[in-house]
DNA sequence: ACGTTATTTCAATAGATCTCGATATATGGA
DNA sequence: TCCATATATCGAGATCTATTGAAATAACGT
């Protein structure tokens, strides 16, 4: 779980592994990833290792580029592991956490991205 | 987001947060955190500034002790930004992801929520 | 004030990670 | 086969992180 974490814990990865979430399940090839983040392909390739050896990304050749796609099962697994037992017998403390599918992962309809909110006037 | 992740990328700061996790609003004192992790009193004094200054918990002095709690609001946009617009366009991909909190944080049999949700179709 | 307990900060070292040039491997086409 | 493309691996230097002894700070009781 630590190493699961340790690949996400990094500017990079982090940027890909949510790129790779928004691709879907058709995912990306190595050299579209190294391009979009604006980074040489070999140092991509290394970081993608890490994400793959971590089990949060996988990787299928497709004639001579590699496509890797985000493991959804895996991050499942992370969120999980972070949130167990948090509730103690209080589930009603959890109450934010259990908002988390319905409204970020999966917003009915036509909500997308939560917007910023105006905390503070802008100067 | 990445300094967040680093926090909890470390054998020692991950099981501490699972811990407080736990441990609830209540919380528990830097004291107890060390000697049930096993670790010295200026090592995880370092661990907890970590996790502190990521936002994943909080502190506040009580007598001589110093009081840790988890910061929820922080661990869930964390889970928040992980699964962001994942499903693009097709929220079947996710299920997994939506289980999350009901199975995994609130478990059903203590399940008491404070209101009910008239949601999306189960399967 | 003094001593005791609880925790933090400082400083130094050991170890791990990030990046990228050079090189190697794999695929497809002529 | 030879060449071009796509990606991976190696190696080394720069940077970051983890740990802990020693010293500092904070709160309480006497």
């Amino acid at each position: 779980m630590v190493e699961r974490l340790s690949a996400l814990a990094q500017p990079t990865r982090l940027g890909v592994f949510r790129m790779l979430m928004r691709a879907g399940l058709n995912g990306l090839p190595a050299g579209a990833i190294a391009a979009t983040a604006g980074v040489p392909g070999n140092t991509m390739s290394t970081h993608l290792a890490i994400l793959s050896r971590a089990g949060l990304v996988s990787a299928r050749r497709q004639s001579r580029s590699i496509i890797y796609t985000a493991n959804l099962d895996t991050i499942r697994d992370v969120l999980s592991f972070l949130v167990e037992d948090c509730c103690g017998g209080h589930p009603e403390i959890c109450a934010p956490l259990i908002k988390i599918a319905d409204n970020t992962c999966c917003p009915p309809q036509t909500k997308h991205k939560p917007q910023p909110k105006p905390k503070r006037r802008a100067t």
